[in-house]
DNA sequence: ATGACTATATGAATTCTGTGCATTAACGAG
DNA sequence: CTCGTTAATGCACAGAATTCATATAGTCAT
């Protein structure tokens, strides 16, 4: 089996360094006969001599000036190693991976992440959409870090924090007779080409909380992945969209786009962060929720 | 200081790869509780946790799973130097410093080595002509491994084997009134122009065994590096050259050349292969020299 | 739920390796 | 030759690694 271990390159690298036992002895904290006891081990568990005793001094052989060689390209990554590692330790290194079950969030997370990474150098960010048992099993399942979701879940080992409120409104086109209105009902929308995102009605606030009570159903529904495209579809009176008032009224410089309330009261939406109760040591985690939840 | 050894990574590795410590053990040659013991003293001796427990299971954490790719790339490096330090320990794998002494032997050499570097693919050649303390001294001073010398010095710690015999001649054009002569004697030279290697004259036999036990000069000497060039130049007529019988016949099939006998009896030369005693249990190199002295 | 099975964790005892001390041996410079 | 320096050696000890025995925890089938 392997009897070469890291501390031998580095006696090998030190002792040809400093071309003495004494003085290696030194540097690495050990005494001279420490070193002594090591090399000779060494070479006889390997079955090569190292050195050759020139005098009083030790100097390498050919298999020697090999291992030395070894030494200089893998010490290097053995010492990288331990400061990541460190780094890791510190909770200043990480893959932060973000679940997100909001999909107009994702604007918002984009103006969020950008300054976090500028923070945070050696933390990367992953975002993740697709869970097979729900954000919150990914959660669970340590598939993500944090979650941001609509619908905090509290169960034990999972902490939530509100980021942000924002309304819910329905963006429609310039030609479209409802532009101006105050607020729409649901009943105005029978006759309407509904665009959302391409996932379960029952994820879809518009559905659950405005059309499902009133017992309405859009015309039609068109799904689309990407907000740009919806908006642009709106934009030409292809339909209409319920956003967050803000990605409408940030969208609006590029088309000609109008939002009106949902309902007389409007709905209002608050989205939360989740993560696990044990990662909350971690450093850049627990920075990344704060940031997020302070006013950008 | 460095706490992370090979050890610790083949442990990550074997446990990544088995899924569980009883089986990574059971290669290993260890017991459970062994790996156990172990994998809670290389996570708090580097601050980190390397493996999340889960169920029963043992689940990298992203400090885990770098530190496995970490292993993958440096345990086959640390294999690979093991194969190669028996390689050095069976004495089949090293180079052997050959160092020459005798400038004409160098075509004789070429013809031993080609050879020889077939039966010994993992062993280098390495061939040096000049030394500050001359063959001998670099022979001690483990500057070269192997003397191809005309002059064996019985030293203790050093051995030299006979390898072959030549006669020394003079090389003549074909228009040289000596071309046919059965022998020359030293003062038949002294309006020659005598060429030979760029070495001091008492390193050449042709002054030292022929010309200066007579008390004679050539009228000219030129120094020419290359055998070939300085045989080219015999045959143009440009002067005579000492060279060893055989050599002088293998060039006779590109240019016209004759030898021609020094003195009455002429010269007969030895050559010498020395090495020192203590590397005679190198495989490599006590073939070169068995290997060299069998007639080829 | 319950029990059988299998995995890891833990603690104490033991074995072994590594280290230091004291000393010897070898070398080199003055 | 002698002194200063360096490596080698033998012995003794401390601490680390390993094992055994056992506790604890999770999984699966009934």
């Amino acid at each position: 089996m392997g009897v070469l271990e890291r501390s031998h390159l580095t006696i090998i690298q030190e002792v040809a360094r400093e071309g003495s036992l004494t003085a290696a002895g030194m540097r690495l904290n050990l005494t001279q006969p420490a070193l002594s006891h090591s090399i000779r081990k060494i070479e006889q568990q390997l079955g090569v001599k190292i050195w050759r005793r020139e005098g009083r001094s030790l100097v390498l052989t050919q298999a020697g000036e090999w291992l030395l060689a070894l030494a200089n390209r893998l010490l290097p990554q053995f010492d990288l190693a331990e400061s990541r590692l460190e780094q890791f330790a510190n909770g200043e290194r990480g893959t932060l991976r973000i679940g997100m079950e909001c999909h107009p969030c994702y604007q918002w997370l984009l103006k969020v992440v950008s300054p976090y990474l500028e923070r945070w150098p050696k933390v990367d960010v992953d975002v993740r959409q697709k869970f097979q048992f729900g954000g919150i099993g990914a959660l669970f399942n340590n598939e993500i870090d944090i979650l941001v979701t609509p619908d905090p879940l509290y169960k034990p080992g999972l902490k939530f924090t509100p980021v942000f409120d924002y309304e819910l409104v329905l963006a429609v086109g310039p030609e479209h007779p409802l532009r101006n209105a105050k607020f729409v009902l649901p009943e105005q929308l029978v006759d309407e080409t509904l665009i959302t995102y391409p996932v379960p009605s029952e994820r879809l606030d518009i559905y659950t909380q405005f059309l499902q009570p009133a017992g309405i159903a859009p015309r039609q529904q068109k799904q689309i992945e990407t907000t740009d495209i919806m908006l642009v579809m709106v934009a030409h009176g292809r339909g209409v969209a319920a956003l967050p008032r803000w990605l409408v009224k940030e969208y609006a410089s590029h088309f000609e786009l109008y939002s009106v309330k949902l309902g007389k009261k409007g709905i209002t939406k608050q989205i939360f962060l989740g993560h696990r109760e044990t990662d909350e040591d971690i450093h850049y985690l627990r920075d990344f929720i704060e940031f997020a939840a302070s006013p950008q």
